[in-house]
DNA sequence: TACTATTTAATTTTT
DNA sequence: TTAAATAGTA
């Protein structure tokens, strides 16, 4: 057997890790080194030369990018397809189990699953039926304890209120929430992994067999693994599987969603012996990058310690901008980036980094006005939009009524005078009878409703039946264009201003074809319908389209995660956003946030812009704020200020616009963005003032000890 | 039911 | 600032 190919090109620590004995490995693999084609290579290894069947391969990723993006480059370099090998996300492949095994599950046949912002939906409707003063618990805090718990694979029985109403009553959601799902065949994100996780957990029988047959695990980004993602594999290993396991703890920026890198620890405790292998040669970014990247990643305690190096030159060094405002920082950018583009670059290789969405705008508007064609990620997907979920809700409701998720979307959408009222009694009638929206309509049309309400809801009962018995043999393509037809959402749209109604029409047609060119899986067993639909909850679609023109991108830091470009601009590193404020109070946030930042660093393979404006409108309010501490802790020797930091302000005005300062504040020779020192607190710089007097209060961001409010009179402070 | 005024809050989002 | 949710009005 020539293995050439499959080692060829590998450096001795990617050999290692790929040619590693059948043992369980952990790769930690540094940004930018081959972590990927780790992974690839070691597939391919163990299929060619170890003659391990494909279909005894499980390999994991968490998005479906990523195993798309490993089953193309695992057939291009075996040379053949591999259709039996598993390849997908957690998600993904926990839902092929349930829809397998769905009796085991204890699942209805076509279950269906929900999003996010259905779940959210539910929970609201939850809520409010519930009578729960929503002022105290927003719907938001409910999904995220929800979905908190099943991370852990808690389920309510599972839980103790320990004494705290509050807690108690999310519990008590939490359960009601359960039974909508159950009731209605819904299953959420975290709920396919939960029940994957159960279903092996519970069936002796099922997990022998898959024991059995994958031989060999793979997963990829490790140090992003949730609980029951963690616990999943642990039962899925056993004593004999063998998990191949690649991340690198300094990358884990998810932590939020409940990931956890100590499962990187974990994995060496559970698996004793296991080989750890490191990948710090970088094939991505220059010296003076990494370095950086080296340094300011060195400020973090809780870390298995690596250090990235290239044969490559140090590169130019990194450039920092003092902004004075936003928009001075939005232009500098567009003026780098026309350099760019002068010195005959591709705009696509350039992109801009931020760490809040909301960021976005001041870029956009610059680019704008520069003429600069951009393109910004993150935004609703096509199949998160309205009109088509409305139209999915439509097809789910033909599969099974009892989903009230889909239920409540769509009763009066288009109107058809089913108001807020007749929706209310609906609802409380199905809490207290314990049955879905759909019967509860049915039992009050018939019965206690007001004519013309009764009249409106058998109305779209009927028209629900309708659509299913004439589409019931139509293919899948001709059902999504009868229902939408039907469903008089398109005429609904219409009367919407704008070019919106327009888009949203473009959009249901889109639809249709896309449901044309989807092609079932025969491996699914799936009816192609409730194969749609899954697919349109668990793959989303493109954030944004016209990926192919030459655009600038325009990014958070948290999705430019795994992509590299050749020019990388780092906007907005000022101390409250980047750290964010409400990461950097605790200990384990800032170190988040740092990890965060050496995602941002190490996305860069050239060049490299920080910048940071001395004031910025955030809220609608100009705010002062330091440089981000994370610029601090780049070695001077890497970096070139572009311009001398000019002081903030001695006079404390610009010119052109004045800053309103209170008089009390003028009085003491104090204005905004002031300079100013504290015995105990140290250097800061004045955000706000107020008040009057003796009562007159300052607001100081302080370099070391946070933001706090201070009495002018009391504080002593010096300026400098 | 639909439009308008007011209030409120404001990270990050693979599935 | 602004977007979204709520409350009030035609």
């Amino acid at each position: 057997m020539d293995v050439t190919p499959i080692l060829e090109n590998l450096n001795d620590a990617q050999r290692e890790a790929v040619t590693a004995p059948a043992e369980p490995t952990l790769v930690i693999a540094g940004a930018g080194s081959g972590k990927t084609r780790v992974l690839v290579h070691r597939a391919a290894w163990l299929i060619d030369v170890e003659h391990v069947s494909p279909q005894s391969l499980l390999a994991v990723t968490f998005t479906n990018k990523a195993a798309a993006e490993m089953r193309g480059r695992i057939e291009s370099l075996l040379g053949l397809p591999v259709q039996h090998l598993w390849i997908g996300t957690f998600h993904g492949l926990a839902h092929r189990l349930l829809r397998r095994h769905w009796r085991e599950a204890k699942l209805p046949q076509s279950f269906q699953i929900i999003d996010a912002d259905d779940q959210q939906r539910i929970i609201k409707r939850l809520l409010r039926s519930m009578e729960i003063d929503d002022g105290r618990y927003t719907p938001r805090e409910i999904q995220y304890f929800v979905n908190k718990q099943k991370d852990e694979g808690l389920r309510p029985r599972h839980l103790d209120d320990d004494g705290d109403p509050e807690r108690r009553q999310m519990i008590t959601v939490y359960a009601a929430y359960e039974e909508v799902c159950e009731r209605g065949g819904l299953v959420d994100f975290a709920e396919l992994l939960l029940r994957a996780h159960e279903l092996w957990r519970d069936n002796a029988e099922l997990l022998a067999h898959y024991r059995q047959r994958f031989g060999h695990i793979l997963v990829d980004e490790f140090q992003d693994t949730n609980a029951i993602q963690y616990a999943w594999l642990r039962l899925l290993a056993g004593n004999s599987g063998v998990p191949f396991a690649v991340g690198d703890d300094d990358q884990s920026i998810y932590r939020w969603r409940g990931a956890r890198v100590e499962h990187i620890l974990k994995f060496q405790r559970d698996f004793p012996g296991a080989r750890v292998v490191k990948l710090e040669q970088n094939y991505r970014s220059t010296g003076t990058i990494l370095n950086a990247a080296n340094a300011v990643i060195a400020h973090n305690s809780a870390r298995m310690g690596k250090n990235l190096w290239t044969e490559g030159s140090a590169g130019e060094p990194i450039r920092i901008y003092a902004a004075y405002n936003e928009r001075d920082e939005a232009e500098f950018i567009v003026g780098r980036l026309r350099d760019w583009s002068d010195q005959g670059n591709a705009r696509q290789d350039a992109a801009i980094l931020y760490r809040s969405n909301a960021q976005s705008r001041v870029l956009e508007e610059a680019l704008i006005n520069a003429r600069i064609p951009y393109r910004v990620y993150g935004g609703l997907r096509f199949f998160e939009r309205q009109e088509i979920k409305d139209a999915l809700a439509y097809l789910r409701l033909t599969l099974n009524r009892d989903d009230d998720a889909s239920f409540e979307r769509i009763v009066n959408r288009p109107t058809r005078g089913i108001g807020a009222r007749t929706v209310e009694e609906m609802r409380s009638y199905a809490r207290a009878n314990a049955c879905s929206l759909w019967r509860a309509a049915g039992a009050l049309a018939s019965d206690v409703l007001a004519g013309r309400a009764a009249k409106a809801v058998l109305a779209f009962m009927t028209l629900i039946e309708r659509l299913e018995r004439e589409t019931r043999e139509l293919a899948l393509e001709d059902k999504v264009d009868h229902v939408i037809a039907m469903s008089g959402l398109v005429e609904f749209y219409k009367k919407e201003k704008g070019e919106k109604g327009a888009t949203r029409i473009e959009n249901l047609e889109e639809l249709v074809s896309a449901a044309k060119s989807f092609e079932p899986d025969p491996a699914a067993e799936m009816q192609p319908l409730d194969e749609f639909l899954a697919h349109a909850a668990l793959e989303a679609g493109e954030g944004q389209a016209d990926a192919w023109d030459d655009c600038v991108q325009l990014m958070t830091m948290h999705s430019a995660k795994g992509l590299e470009f050749p020019l990388v601009f780092l906007a907005g590193m000022e101390d409250g956003l980047f750290p964010h404020q409400r990461s950097a109070a605790d200990p384990d946030g800032l170190e988040e946030e740092r990890r965060l930042c050496y995602v941002g660093i190490t996305r860069a393979m050239r060049t490299l812009y920080i910048s940071y404006a001395e004031q910025r409108r955030l809220h609608g309010t100009d705010s002062f704020s330091l440089p981000s501490r994370f610029i601090r802790e780049i070695p001077a020797e890497y970096v070139e200020e572009i311009r001398p930091k000019v002081r903030v302000s001695r006079s404390g005005q610009r010119p052109g616009r004045a800053s309103p300062v209170p008089d009390a504040a003028a009085e003491s020779g104090l204005s905004l963005g002031q300079r100013v020192h504290h015995r105990k607190f140290g250097d800061g710089i004045v955000l706000n003032c107020e008040g009057h007097g003796p009562h007159a209060r300052v607001e100081v961001n302080f370099e070391t000890a946070g933001t706090k409010w201070l009495v002018l009179a009391y504080a002593n402070l010096d300026l400098m």
